[in-house]
DNA sequence: TACCGCCGCATTGGATCCATTCCAATTTAC
DNA sequence: GTAAATTGGAATGGATCCAATGCGGCGGTA
């Protein structure tokens, strides 16, 4: 996911790729908090006029990952840790009532989708894949909110997903913590295989109350 | 809030107080369901260029309250009723939080703030204001959502609100419904003054369900 | 009379140009 | 030598122009 003029396709709305790249070059961290965002510069890097880059700019900026400063410049925003809290409780509420629909709703093919994620999610960790698993780990989130059957939750988890992923992809995790990421997410499962609404509900709770601690200490020393 | 050149201030960003004007009209349903918007006659009656309407326009469909066709035109989308249900489960998840939170954190200011409210909600119901009932409504729950410390919250919920008011301005609410939210709204406050964070979320999740249900009820005809 | 095809108009998407304003560096005055 | 003022560069905000395309009307033909 690189400013390459020839990943982008003419036929389809240059403003929405954009935004795609943009917003992936920070949740990353190739684009570090601070840095600055020269629309110009981006344009000329992938071939195209100021207009679509600026209308993807402006979105990210809606989502408050970076700052637009007029006449002055735009910035990739800090990490704050009162960001990260309240990206927190955001998606902690929506996944948890994600999760007590899916415990509902889960039919044998999504369940068959979560094993098979968990499969290559395990293979990941072993192999010591770490963006590899982190975006597998993202697949099974987005999956079970796709079963509950409420797409515009996984848009609005997604967006504050996006300050905790910058932490994650930031940092080396602690050791031991893909090994604990997947016993939580079979504890998930199980619950929702059992329709137990309650307990997915529990144990997404506590997987995301562990994946913000971890988050929190590998992103200590960056918190502005 | 019309179409009004001498409303815009030239010193801040047109795209944003545009967002704002047009984003009112569709909610308070001075622009309806399947309702052609033109960039140009928009930006032409506001005396602006199409570039910042256009901007405000794309950002409000990035809410789901219009939708683009390229080449073809622009329309205020339909109200369905997936997209209602949708938005009362992320809003009724949202707010249950804000609830509970603001329970732990309730000053006595802003328990003085609340009254105010209700006291003033009051005087509309008896006086037959719906229109300043629902704003009055809506501060309510904002308020809350201030309390409670978490600004983004608000944000998510006020999208997630957008689709219920559509439905709610565009219909006399039921006989008695004006003193049922009254009563809902005391239920919650006094909640958060005994410092019960379980029961204002549960008195939250009561409120709002009644609040959907009759948001169904009085805009049954006018779903697509 | 009905259907198929062509052409023009309207609308959004993108490119380019101009205006405004902030920041920083340099210069000048004290 | 220091501090303040001024000036120039660079960035975003806005305006205008061009391109692409979907839709509807019109006409011709079967």
């Amino acid at each position: 996911m690189d400013l390459d003029p020839s990943t982008l396709n003419r036929a389809l709305p240059l403003r929405d790729q954009i935004y795609h790249k943009i917003r992936n070059l920070i949740v990353v961290g190739q684009m570090k908090p601070g840095e600055v965002i020269n629309e110009v510069a981006i344009a000329e890097a992938l071939g195209v006029s100021r207009t679509p880059v600026r209308e993807a700019v402006k979105r990210i900026s809606d989502e408050g990952l970076v700052k637009i400063l007029a006449q002055t410049g735009t910035y990739v925003a800090p990490i704050s840790r009162a960001d990260l809290e309240e990206a927190y409780v955001i998606r902690r509420a929506l996944e948890m009532e994600s999760a007590r629909r899916a415990a509902a709703k889960l039919t044998p093919a999504a369940s068959e989708l979560l094993e098979d994620n968990m499969t290559a999610h395990r293979l990941a960790i072993s192999r010591g894949r770490y963006a590899t698993a982190i975006q597998l780990d993202d697949v099974f989130h987005r999956t079970i909110a796709e079963i509950c059957g409420l797409p515009m939750i996984w848009r609005a988890v997604d967006i504050s997903k996006a300050q905790m992923d910058r932490g994650r992809y930031l940092a080396i995790p602690r050791p031991g913590y893909g090994e604990q990421t997947i016993e939580q997410h079979e504890a998930i499962l199980d619950a929702l295989k059992r329709h137990d609404a309650e307990g997915a509900a529990q144990a997404m709770e506590n997987h995301l109350e562990t994946s913000f601690r971890n988050t929190l200490e590998v992103a200590a020393d960056l918190l502005g």
